[in-house]
RNA sequence: GGUUCCAUAGCUCAGCUGGAUAGAGCAACGGUUUUCUAAACCGUGGGCCGCAGGUUCGAGUCCUGCUGGAACUACCA
């Protein structure tokens, strides 16, 4: 079946083809939703007709009209309020829509498999603290993209690029060394990315003493800050281990190990998993290689000092480093030997990262340098740049303690979902399991709503003294909505949908609700070309509304006539299962009962 | 200094490629349950859409300038 609003393009584009002898396509009429004020179910504007029909917008409008009204078949009625064609499509239409739709479950996603082969790089941590609410956002952003694109026909895969190598897991090393007397997670009984992360607070506390002390000493800051004994050693460590020194690559595996334990364990309870991990231990050593080929391809230089650079300055950007001069390397050097290593492995299209929009500038450097050693995927890769996560005091920062940590903050909503769940006195008739479950279906659904709603790319405001809201725009909210759909469908007894749909009648609420499931499909065709879960967030809070105000408004199962509360019923199951699909992209469950 | 991004109600945010009287939630106040889940529904109040120009039949949306904020501009990752 050809889809309503590709019809009505056709029928408006023949109309004023006839009344103005010209030869618009389809494609060139621009329809949209009428708005709520106005009758009608799509409207088309009138006022770039103007100089095609030399008359003014309403007579111009009227003659459209006018036309239309010859054929019913598709278009029911029309209203014309100053230059816009406001019409109104046959009830069947909708009533059809509906019962075609309301058990098919791919309803809104398109053929699996049938696009590019898109790669998604998301989360990518350091190894040397916990995860904090800025990570959250953005494995929440990677998996809910993911779910997206892969809605939308594409072949998507994802990894997890760890940063396991560097001076700040060395920093945790060497406060370890110091003062851990060989603590261990079990012996701590702590979360291993956290008994890491302690470390690692523990170094930046001796290192600001020391510093402070060597300022006292008429050192400046900058100077002061790299001879600190601390920092030396933790160079040391760090030459240590490029050197493959047996002892500091015992104790960097072990503490790396604890780490990813804590992670993985942060990762099961978020929801988010990865198809291939990559370790920035494993991919630095191509990424030199790289540089040395395109030293002598010419795309780069070298310095003096024996230091390599790229020269982007015809590009508008700055001389940027791509070697130290004593050959290790950089940042940049590693993510271009993962990105190859990428390419090799999975050969695709498309290579999304999702970074913060602190590394807008290193991303653009990177899609440059590939450009010009003329790599093959360097016109596919794509930063996905989200915003940060700001506290009322500003930025977080881990070195000055100001995170909020992933695991404290879902424990904290998975208490609030308990509260507020137990207070409503809705843990009747459910097992232990089943209530713990619940609490961590209803916290974690009110957490990645509030995080995913936001356009990703503007920076969000996260106020700890300020809990995360239960009620009115939020993931409870639209989880309540389809538990109640699914308790009236409990409460149906009769479930055969035989009826006639010719004598269903449209009230207002009843179709609001019949168009609000009619955007799905656009609505996740929109989602993967933003790259923006925002969209599907809102189109959950839109249609749950519509819901309640129809649940409201109308009785289903005390309704009187047979075809109309059968219809009804396929309504409910329809924005049940609909919910259901959009909380699945959102990484959202939708509970049976709450 | 340079580059990029942001600015909408007291607070947190929507507002699709320019369209009709700028919308939600929270917070405040008031109402709705003998009836399918009240984590709901309805209502009231609250806006020079940062400022000033420009383009257009039409600008929160596009262009220019200004103000305010953020990030980047490291031989850190």
């Amino acid at each position: 079946m050809k889809n309503i609003q590709e019809s009505i393009k056709e029928i408006l584009a023949n109309a004023v083809n006839q009344l103005y002898q010209i030869d618009w396509k389809p494609m060139q009429i621009v329809i949209e939703a009428t708005s709520a004020d106005f009758e009608g179910d799509f409207t088309f504007v009138v006022f770039p007709l103007l100089k095609i029909s030399k008359k003014g917008p309403e007579q111009t409008a009227n003659e459209i009209a006018e036309y239309l009204r010859k054929d019913t078949t598709v278009i029911a009625s029309i209203e014309v309020v100053k230059g816009f064609v406001n019409l109104t499509v046959q009830t069947s239409y909708w009533t059809n829509f509906t019962l075609l739709n309301a058990q098919n479950i791919s309803f809104g996603y398109s053929t699996p498999q049938s696009k590019e082969n898109v790669l998604v790089e998301y989360s990518s941590p350091n190894t040397n603290k916990p995860l904090h609410l800025g990570h959250i956002r953005n494995n929440l952003l990677g998996f809910s993209v993911i779910q997206i694109l892969k809605a939308n026909g594409y072949h998507v895969k994802s990894c997890n690029l760890i940063n396991d190598r560097g001076i700040h897991i060395c920093k945790s090393m060497y406060a370890w060394l110091q003062q851990g007397n060989g603590e261990t997670p079990a012996s701590a009984q702590m979360k291993g990315d956290h008994l890491v992360g302690k470390y690692y607070v523990a170094f930046e506390k001796q290192h600001k003493l020391e510093k402070e002390a060597l300022i006292q000493n008429g050192l400046d800051e900058e100077t002061a800050s790299k001879q600190t004994k601390s920092m030396l050693q933790a160079q040391e460590l760090l030459r240590k281990w490029e050197a493959g020194d047996q002892a500091t690559i015992d104790v960097w595996k072990t503490m790396n190990g604890w780490v990813y334990e804590g992670f993985n364990a942060t990762y099961k309870q978020l929801g988010v998993e990865f198809d291939q991990y990559y370790y920035e231990s494993e991919t630095y050593l191509l990424g030199k290689k790289l540089v040395e080929e395109g030293l002598q391809q010419g795309s780069f230089f070298k310095k003096e000092n024996g230091s390599v650079w790229v020269d982007l300055t015809a590009d508008g950007l700055d001389q940027k480093l791509l070697l130290r001069a004593d050959g290790t390397s950089v940042y940049i050097t590693q993510d271009m030997g993962t990105a190859a290593l990428k390419y090799n492995d999975f050969k695709y299209d498309k290579s999304i990262y999702v970074v913060g929009n602190e590394q807008d500038y290193h991303f653009k450097v990177l899609q440059l340098i590939l450009a010009k050693t003329n790599k093959p995927y360097a016109s596919g890769i794509y930063h996905l740049s989200y915003g940060m996560v700001e506290l009322p005091e500003g930025k977080m920062k881990s070195r000055e303690g100001t995170v909020v940590d992933a695991d404290d903050l879902m424990q904290d909503m998975f208490d609030n979902a308990k509260q507020i769940t137990t207070d409503l006195g809705k843990t009747e008739g459910l097992s232990l399991d089943e209530q713990n479950q619940l609490f961590q279906t209803i916290g974690l659904g009110a957490l990645k709503y509030f995080l995913l709603k936001v356009d990703p790319k503007k920076k969000m405001m996260f106020n700890p003294k300020e809990s995360i809201d239960f009620q009115g725009n939020t993931g409870p909210f639209i989880q309540y909505t389809h538990a109640r759909i699914k308790s009236v469908l409990r409460n149906a007894k009769d479930t055969s949908f035989e009826f006639d749909s010719n004598q269903v009648k449209l009230s207002a609420f009843e179709k609001n609700m019949v168009k609000g499931l009619h955007q799905f499909p656009g609505i996740v065709d929109e989602a993967a070309r933003d790259l923006s879960p925002g969209v599907i967030c809102n189109y959950c809070y839109d249609l749950a509304k519509l819901f309640n105000q129809l649940y409201h408004e109308h009785s289903i199962l005390k309704e009187q006539d047979e075809n109309q509360r059968k219809f009804r019923l396929i309504l409910c199951m329809f924005t049940a299962q609909v919910l259901n699909r959009a909380g699945a992209l959102l990484g959202i469950q939708m509970p049976e009962r709450m």
